[in-house]
DNA sequence: CTTGACATTGACCGACCGGTCAACTAGATT
DNA sequence: AATCTAGTTGACCGGTCGGTCAATGTCAAG
């Protein structure tokens, strides 16, 4: 059971580093092996196919991104507007560490994912778009506990927590084409902006 | 001259429509020259790499969103800020056609190749990022009408034009996960609100 | 009519693709 | 000791990858 689940593992691991670090068509399961340091008749133990150890690893990604980014930026220690600018910070922060460790900004992997494998793959399509949908929600508790407060009028703040994370995978990807993590903090610092609603003609 | 001309432009229109509609991993150079009618060897008569190729796909690609997308949405029969607006009407007329005609809406061809391609080939990254520099000056010379006309403050311009054009960039992530070019409409109704600076804490 | 430049062809290269499979090993259960 | 099961292994499948190359075809200028 220990064996079965750490061959299991650094399959996951691998892969997500690779195709984090590339792309999905660009990595070969037995190249994830090789890294990973497993026969590539086990990979097809554990696995039916490369495309469902990739939904594994969209899997764990989205537990780490809730846990790790979402969950400390979106701690109730501050006021609910400040946690918004804070996730941008920690977007930041992790981009510019990865960049450190490989001189690339590999961007959002939800993103990638989405803008790589939406028109060919239907199943990670379905799976990313899940999980952009749970990403808007703690957007969403803290656009209405604003409102609740009065630091906020009323707005749709489904609508609004949606425009505001479909920014985070804009400046994700601008900053990725610019290879520029301080992109990052910088065009977030608009972000909240996007929460108040309609104000010109 | 003229089939030297033909050929070769065969070759970069079976290009832009593969990697546009899947990727640029998923897609071969023998598929690229079967759908141009054109061998193998010839390919390589005409492009030194697969990479110079798209490189001449994305030159064509964005002299199309230019003079097509850019200049008709940024027109000057209406005002300034009314031209941003037409933007993203335009931007998702185009990927609503693209879904009716594929069944899939396949996004920003340049956001696209940014995500895949980045951090794995500096030439190509090179090349979209300053597109995308390219495509913020129309943004940013509508905002600075609006500044002369008095419809705005003195604001800066280049910074807003650069968030206005990231966004566009996640709107085109988040509407190709959902597979839904009316998303692209509907965020895109909030990106005026980019535009006035900073007004909360 | 010859020359030379461009264009085209198809065979070929080694490497790799995702995936399959039968045989084998090891450890727990009876 | 015999059985069962999960895990592992390496050979193998047909097909494709990006790219090379020498031979051939085409056509216009001299």
């Amino acid at each position: 059971m220990d064996s079965r689940t750490d061959t299991r593992q650094r399959l996951i691991d691998s892969a997500r580093d690779l195709i984090y670090a590339r792309s999905y068509s660009d990595v070969g399961v037995q190249e994830i092996c090789n890294r990973a340091g497993v026969r590539k008749g086990s990979f097809y133990h554990f696995f039916p196919s490369k495309r469902d150890l990739t939904l594994s690893v969209l899997d764990q990604l989205q537990a780490f991104f809730r846990h790790d980014i979402l969950g400390r930026a979106f701690a109730t220690d501050i006021p609910p507007l400040q946690r918004i600018s804070r996730f941008f910070e920690y977007a930041g922060d992790f981009q510019q560490q990865m960049q450190q460790l490989t001189g690339q900004m590999p961007g959002c992997p939800f993103g990638n994912l989405a803008s790589e494998m939406s028109t060919q793959d239907e199943g990670i399509r379905l799976k990313v778009k899940q999980i952009m949908r749970d990403a808007e929600v703690p957007f969403e508790q803290a656009l209405a506990e604003a409102v609740a407060n009065g630091d906020l009028p009323e707005i749709d703040t489904a609508a609004t927590a949606r425009a505001l994370f479909a920014y985070v995978e804009g400046i994700m990807v601008y900053a990725k084409a610019h290879n520029d993590p301080d992109m990052v903090r910088e065009l977030g610092k608009r972000a909240l902006q996007l929460v108040v609603p309609e104000r010109l003609a």
